[in-house]
DNA sequence: CGATACGTTGACGGAAATCAACCCCGGTGG
DNA sequence: CCACCGGGGTTGATTTCCGTCAACGTATCG
């Protein structure tokens, strides 16, 4: 059976896992006028310089904010799941500083800005959902920078992971055995700012210790607490629970 | 003269760079029940794991803000001038993520969260400018997740002078001339993820290459255009224009 | 069945860390 | 008044982590 494909279950889901919402709240969300369209893995939903009308939903698949450089390198700003909107602060800020492209095939759901600051007016605890998790976005920027700057490969990895497995376990889509595999070998060696070579071999490394697996699609956490360890690892910098 | 050292001047000034305030909005700032306090060089003013029921608005000096490894290791989130609100988010973020510390001297002050959202319920474009603040912050960090990620010493550094740059003369602390040099070697090692020693290496190519000079406790940027090619620098992402 | 994307392996080189001095300067106290 | 001290800047020798390049393996798909 595969997942809903609908946007207001994927948001509403996401908001659940901060606050309650009432029905009235619930019926606003899914009567917002969206644009559903499916991307192509690899494909970009925006590109820096834009100047966006509407922001994205991801109701299913992967997504990614990245930057390019002259050189073509690229840095990875962040990962996003369903139930992210990970454009939300082109509310305010005119122009994109950034690229969102799509790691896997995906389902995004376009809201007109107008809808959501509409939304918002309606309902200020949504307002403040939104509110918040801008902060929480800069929260988890904050934690990539030192995870670049100061961490070596090893636990620049293994932090990783072990941010990935918990966002996904706060919105339902994965328990304590792993999650799903979305990220290719070079996607993490983009978001770790390593080469995608050194992040193989760091891989067989994480294996040899046993505290991950990788098979069938999924990533396995074997040993949580080690892989923890090995990237000291807190979830602090999340703000999951109020 | 010594620049004046009241709060209302500083959120003011910082605050016109974006938008023009009314008398009205002036004058609720000057109101604002304020607690000034003076913090020597290398003081934290508040800790990772605090609670804090106030946020700090910088008047006078520079501070920054960091993260502390296990291994003792310190990674730079960010730096702030006169005007900045470094701990704005604890404002609906409960508990900090980070240390906030002084580099200077510097003059604070303290302002109770509920003193600010009051003014942002009676003045919604100061509580849009709070909003548009964060978002700012956040695309700062973005790109500081770059810099450390993929840029090498010689560009992290150059990009990092230019920024600076930028944001004093974005509050009128600064000409195209330079800047105030409140930056140890060391303060700018944490920030670019480098060494103390090696900051050193590539401030003498800095220098060599004719792009600044440091002299009388200022940055002097001899080669605007040179510097900001050799750190790809580009200020959108600064979102200083709406 | 070839094309393509992703993972894996080995050899080699280079950018930056580390360690350990040493210098310079302003402040402080005997 | 000068000796001492500490923080910041500078330098050189050595090491190490990771990048680069290039090849090869393997699975999925049209």
């Amino acid at each position: 059976v595969p997942p809903r494909a609908d946007h207001s279950h994927a948001l509403t889901r996401k908001i659940s896992s901060v606050l309650e919402l009432t029905l009235d709240e619930r019926a606003a969300i899914a009567r917002l006028p969206v644009t559903m369209r499916t991307v192509k893995s690899n494909a970009d939903i925006a590109r820096e310089g834009d100047r966006p009308s509407q922001s994205c939903l991801l109701v299913r698949g992967y997504l990614c904010r990245a930057k390019v450089l002259d050189k073509g390198k690229r840095q990875i700003i962040s990962f996003h799941i369903a139930g992210d909107i990970p454009d939300l602060q082109s509310l305010h800020l005119r122009t994109l500083d950034h690229d969102l492209t799509a790691l896997t095939e995906a389902i995004v759901a376009f809201i007109p800005h107008q809808a959501l600051l509409d939304l918002g007016a309606r309902f200020p605890r949504i307002a403040d959902y939104f509110w918040r998790e801008t902060l929480v976005d800069a929260s988890i920027f904050r934690d990539w920078i030192v995870n670049v700057g100061r961490r070596d490969a090893y636990m620049r990895i293994a932090h990783l992971l072990c941010e990935q497995a918990t966002r996904h376990k706060a919105v339902g889509l994965a328990d304590d055995s792993g999650f799903p595999l979305f990220l290719t070998q070079a996607a993490i060696g983009d978001a770790t700012g390593l080469s995608g070579v050194h992040v193989n071999r760091v891989f067989q490394q994480l294996r040899a210790a046993g505290l991950v697996s990788t098979g069938a699609g999924r990533l396995n956490i074997l040993d949580w607490a080690g892989l923890a360890a090995a990237g000291e690892f807190d979830a602090a910098y999340l703000h999951l629970a109020q």
